[in-house]
DNA sequence: AATCCGTGGCT
DNA sequence: TAGCCAAGGAT
């Protein structure tokens, strides 16, 4: 039997059953993809459910706001991909009168959508012929075949894209996709794997050859740079001050406190004197001696060491201000990064 | 081509 | 703890 066939027959016996697999709808596939994105099932099936429900379909999710769409995708991470996601729904609704694209050139042009994500969506919408390689599927071939070329370069990209192709079932290339990334997401886990329920384990080379654990090669990932964020919380008797992050830079769309960064001690002679120089008509009823929250925040490249830092005060903002006023009631209706929502949990207002 | 973009679970 | 990793894509 040839190694898609086992695969087939293993997934069809051992699959799990999740709504995404449910469907030939190309905007539920779609959305399942974006959503899955370097994110693990059991972190986006709540997400998935939610977006479904709020926005059944492609022109309902083309209407929305973006703001509205990132705070559905609040704590999900990698905020590009909401943002990609709304600007292509409303792409869909305008330019293509709401058809789904079906071929894979077509899918592929989409924003947010590279060539897994365009894979994907073609065979499991459309049955068309292309092979996802995610990284279950690079983990497994590369067990299977025993090959040393590091996943994630360039060159075992397409290396590994090339083995996929030839691997795939043309007669069902859904099933067969869906099957290899089963196989590697519960059974060829990274540390671990499950051999002896493996349906591959007599074809595996690596596992003849007794080195699994050194499969797949990877490339190491840079240290994380460190970064110092002092936030100056303003607060008046009903109200904080946020902005809209809008630069190149972490959390694009969401929203937290002014802040400075980088500076040297003491910082809180700083923060104050650049909440004067950027809010010159409001009136500080209070100075922090001392930060009120201090969290150290990890991202995969970044680990952020953030104090937050209180101030009262009372009067108005300027009118053409990129800050703005949020109700103390209403912070949990604007997207906010994790980072900002533990601190806002923590002082009990969420 | 290397680096950037989040968050959380696991070891 | 520190590091690894996840249904990757954009630049």
């Amino acid at each position: 039997m040839e190694l898609d066939e086992r695969l087939i027959l293993w997934y069809l016996e051992n699959g799990r059953d999740l709504p995404w697999r449910n469907t030939r709808n190309p905007y539920q596939i779609w959305l399942s993809e974006i959503i899955l994105q370097q994110t693990r099932v059991d972190q986006g099936m709540a997400y998935y459910l939610k977006f479904i429900e709020t926005f059944p379909n492609v022109k309902v999710l083309a209407k929305a706001d973006e703001d509205t769409v990132l705070k559905m995708w609040q704590g999900l991470g990698y905020y590009s991909r909401a943002r990609n996601l709304h600007a292509t729904a409303k792409y869909i609704a305008d330019e293509l009168n709401g058809k789904f694209p079906n071929t894979y050139k077509d899918i592929l042009e989409l924003k947010g959508v590279g060539p897994y994500t365009a894979a994907a969506i073609s065979s499991f919408a459309f049955k068309l012929p292309h092979a996802v390689v995610d990284g279950n599927v690079s983990r497994v071939l590369s067990r299977v075949f025993d090959i040393g070329t590091p996943i994630n370069s360039s060159e075992g990209q397409k290396e590994f894209q090339q083995i996929a192709d030839e691997c795939l079932s043309k007669s069902q290339p859904d099933i067969y996709n869906q099957a290899i990334m089963e196989l590697g997401a519960t059974v060829c886990k990274p540390s671990n794997p499950d051999c002896e329920r493996c349906p591959l384990a007599y074809n595996c080379l690596s596992r003849l050859r007794k080195n699994i654990a050194e499969r797949p090669v990877k490339l190491k990932a840079k240290k994380a740079v460190v970064r110092h964020i002092d936030y100056a919380v303003l607060e008046s008797e009903n109200d904080f001050i946020f902005k809209k992050r809008t630069g190149k830079d972490i959390w694009q769309g969401l929203h937290d406190f002014t802040s400075i960064e980088g500076m040297e001690e003491p910082v809180e002679k700083y923060l104050t004197k650049h909440v004067k120089e950027n809010f010159p008509n409001i009136t500080l009823k209070s100075l922090p001696a001392q930060p009120a929250k201090q969290y150290t925040h990890l991202l995969s490249h970044q680990r952020i060491i953030a104090r937050f830092w209180n101030y009262k005060f009372s009067g108005n903002l300027d009118e053409k201000s990129v800050y703005f006023s949020v109700a103390k009631q209403g912070v949990d209706s604007i997207a906010v990064p994790r980072l900002i929502h533990k601190y806002l949990e923590d002082i009990d207002l969420v």
